[in-house]
DNA sequence: AAGTCCAGCAACCGCGTCGCA
DNA sequence: ATGCGACGCGGTTGCTGGACT
């Protein structure tokens, strides 16, 4: 049994994509918005999978990302958000406009990891790295203090921690205090209808996950101002780590 | 100039989650 | 309550181009 494939791979393209199917791709959602990835394919006349669509449009095609070299403030942010959210790659792009988690995961992988190692910082831990000994203790406690967490009303609102609600090891793995909100039109998703509010949604949501996921806390980078458009109405949300 | 190595990036794959019937 | 379909995410793979020998 199993899961059904999710096309008909034996009908399908793989591999680099074409600039005729990036046109056909572009021109589709030009004109009809994203969503329905499933039949996006065929109805733009493409010959790919939904999720290649899908790939290729949030990582290369869509209108308002950053191409280039990340910036020094960049760098410094993603190291701080890894050491919060761990491998949430999408939760780290929220936070970087124009960035996509596919390239920042690449770009930690390729360069920061190694920065990192040049500190003598663990990437993984964001400890300091000591010895070969060390490197085989367990991480560091695993808790995640979410001081404000609603997702309901785009508000925060009470204090909880996401340990209690979702105690999967990866979110446990991040020790601080970190307030996450959800801006109002989150509240307006809906997945899986075709509608074409629902598409006018995604389409306001294309490229800004970032406003999605409210991180209401302070960096060192940030000092003083709270970053992005945050409806949090605490004034205490705050984010702790120890470099 | 040709061959090899390797870093960087685009794309794929499998699984988890969510919403609907 | 439950099963299924669709979407999104994170890990991994493989291609490409530049550096090096």
């Amino acid at each position: 049994m199993g899961r059904s494939p999710c096309c008909e791979k034996a009908h399908t393209n793989k591999g680099a994509w074409t600039k005729e199917e990036d046109q056909r791709l572009i021109s589709y959602i030009a004109a009809h918005g994203e969503g329905c990835w499933r039949t996006l394919p065929k109805a733009a006349g493409l010959l790919r999978c939904g999720k290649s669509c899908r790939l290729r449009w949030i990582n290369y095609l869509r209108p308002d990302l950053k191409r280039g070299n990340f910036t020094p403030e960049e760098d410094e942010l993603i190291i701080k958000l890894h050491s919060l959210l761990g491998n949430k790659w999408s939760l780290i792009a929220g936070r970087l406009p124009g960035r996509t988690d596919n390239e920042i995961k690449n770009y930690w992988n390729t360069h920061i990891k190694r920065k990192l190692i040049g500190r003598g910082l663990d990437p993984l831990t964001h400890r300091p790295l000591i010895s070969p000994s060390a490197a085989q203790e367990p991480p560091r406690p695993n808790k995640l203090n979410v001081a404000e967490y609603s997702v309901d009303d785009g508000k925060c609102s009470s204090s909880t921690t996401v340990e209690d609600k979702q105690p999967e090891p990866d979110r446990r793995s991040i020790n601080l205090e970190l307030s996450i909100g959800l801006a109002p039109f989150q509240s307006g998703t809906q997945r899986s209808s075709c509608s074409a509010e629902s598409k006018m949604v995604r389409q306001s949501q294309a490229g800004h996950t970032a406003a999605a996921v409210c991180l209401c806390w302070q960096l060192g980078l940030l000092s003083g101002q709270r970053s992005g458009n945050c409806n949090c109405q605490s004034a205490n949300g705050l984010a702790s780590i120890d470099y």
